[in-house]
DNA sequence: TTGTACGCGTTATCAT
DNA sequence: ATGATAACGCGTACAA
């Protein structure tokens, strides 16, 4: 296929104003200003425009004005549905503040992570929100003290330097487990890992508080830990308690998170047992998928859109307000008690 | 606003040229001609950079040398994890080209995803994936006779005028209602609409030859409409499954993907019906909830990963290649037999 | 109301 | 090896 002369160089508003016989700035003006201009030659202008299938040029626009119409949310897995519904909710801020959200997706991986955010800062985008591998990292302050808003999600962070949108994990590890209790159960495993992560961290403390005020012995609260928050260590880890003897094995699990929660169930039921009457469990996150097992499972969830919404909230005042002081915003989860608890 | 000292604009390659005592040039040398410079003038450039926290402007960089680092890919429905696995195969040549992947989610909305092509249009992107909500639109060749290399991924156009990436779905329909055939079915349900969206047509259009070819009768062939290709819907279409009358009700169901196929899975075990002896299922796109459901689902499989790294591939050629010429890739799909048809 | 000129940060060319 | 300069496309003062 024949491209004609040469590659269609796209059209300036140079070429629009040569176009159009007036000057360049009336081009300027019909794009920003169209007040200032008369309908006449605004109606010249904008059919030179549609002729030679003009395009602004958003780096010129950006490079003359210092600042993006882009925010970033850099993800931590894009394949997990917790963390595309709180793009979601980051996505409906942005739009309402007429910008366009790009999602970078880090796969968990330390390097892709830090590529991203580089890029991210070569753009200079408005705002970087992000769910990082690891939230301590120095080099998230060190890209916001260099003037990128930067929004921690999903995790807290210790210091003030930086905003953070986060849920009491150690609260959803409580409710979970006392939901238990409430049902009966007095032999319950808590089922995730690893524990480099500062969730599972988070609500096995949760978990173990609970069941420490329940005047309930520790050992009886057993840890089956995973090297991953996947439906596939779910499964391996529901082999492992059907490896117990009936004596150990617990009447309950509290899983880490509900793609664990998912493998666990699928397990239980390959191994016969009933659900909940064999073994009950609890999910964490409450993602769509947790309502249509084959079980309806019971969950902690998370308020996902807020927490995105917020998070962008957030990031949009850092950027444009000047008195803008760093938050640290902590949601509260809820129990959703279902089938897979409630018989 | 005054900038003072409290908004640290950063530091240009001019600042960094002053504070090493350099010529603009020399600087420019160490970024992208290093070998060009001294082992000494280049470290103590280097060293300026550091301490003034330089960071490279993408937006000057690109306007200057007229093309960008980054790729991006428009996708359907960001939750739904056929495309983000789609996403992921493109992220692999992404990352083999050293560009960046943005991800943007239409959500299936026609006015977001005009929006967001525009956007990345007019920066000039070095190139853009997309699954459309109508594939046929004018606008994505406007699109890329402007310019900007443009890829259709799970979706065939008629006409040349675009590359695209696809999977034969009328052979998928094809492979999934064979199977049932074979495994005995002689009364059978396709769950799936609504029929506006080219997939679900074509796959019933396979479905519905091989029924023909089997010689049998097409009213058993039976058609459950939904009106989305979601969980809830799949339920729906259980429901009334069941409400139909034991000589109407099928013996198995093949749904026009796996969210679909899950929702009437958990309906049926609802329902109380053993799988796959009371009622068989046959889902699509075998993403890795379906190995992981309750009864693991049989499905046809496409090749995600692969669509999405040619998909890219053929975007890289365009936009590199001067010889390009648009191709239509189509890829065969595959039955993945599994306990939801096997018993 | 319309036109002119300059600068944003970077890179490549040319001269030193 | 290093330095000066023009150009990329746009927006905006300022001049006409």
């Amino acid at each position: 296929m024949t491209v004609g002369p040469g590659t269609p160089r796209s059209a300036s508003v140079k070429d629009v104003a040569a176009a159009a016989g007036v000057s360049l700035g009336t081009v300027s003006n019909v794009l920003n200003r169209p007040d200032r201009v008369s309908d006449a030659t605004r109606r010249r202008v904008e059919q030179a425009m549609a002729e030679l299938g003009f395009v602004r040029n958003e780096s010129a626009r950006q490079l003359r004005a210092g600042r993006s119409h882009t925010l970033a949310y850099v993800m931590l897995d894009a394949g997990n549905p917790f963390f595309t519904d709180v793009a979601a909710g980051i996505e409906l801020a942005a739009e309402a503040a007429g910008l366009a959200l790009f999602l970078c997706n880090s796969d968990s991986r330390i390097e892709r992570e830090a590529s991203y955010l580089t890029h991210l800062e070569q753009q200079r985008v408005q705002g970087i929100l992000v769910t990082p591998v690891d939230p301590d990292a120095a080099s998230l302050v060190a890209l916001a003290q260099r003037g990128t808003p930067v929004v921690v999600v999903d995790r807290v962070r210790r210091e003030q330097a930086l905003c953070s949108v986060a849920v009491d994990d150690v609260l959803g590890g409580r409710l979970a487990v006392e939901h238990l209790i409430d049902r009966g159960h007095r032999r319950v495993a808590f089922v995730g890992g690893p524990p480099t992560i500062g969730q599972v961290r988070d609500r096995l403390d949760g978990a173990r508080k609970a069941w420490a005020e329940a005047g309930l012995p520790g050992k009886d609260l057993l840890v089956v830990s995973s090297s991953a928050l996947t439906v596939a260590e779910g499964r391996s880890a529901g082999a492992r308690i059907a490896g117990l003897t009936a004596r150990r094995r617990p009447t309950a699990a509290f899983c880490a998170n509900d793609l664990v929660a998912l493998g666990l169930l699928q397990q239980a039921i390959r191994s016969g047992w009933r659900i909940p009457d064999d073994l009950a469990i609890v999910g964490y996150d409450d993602i769509d998928f947790a309502e249509a097992a084959a079980v309806p499972l019971t969950s902690v969830r998370q308020p996902r859109h807020e927490l995105g919404r917020m998070a962008a909230e957030l990031v949009l005042d850092e950027s444009g307000n000047p008195e803008h002081e760093h938050q640290q915003v902590v949601f509260q989860p809820e129990l959703v008690a279902r089938a897979s608890t409630l018989g």
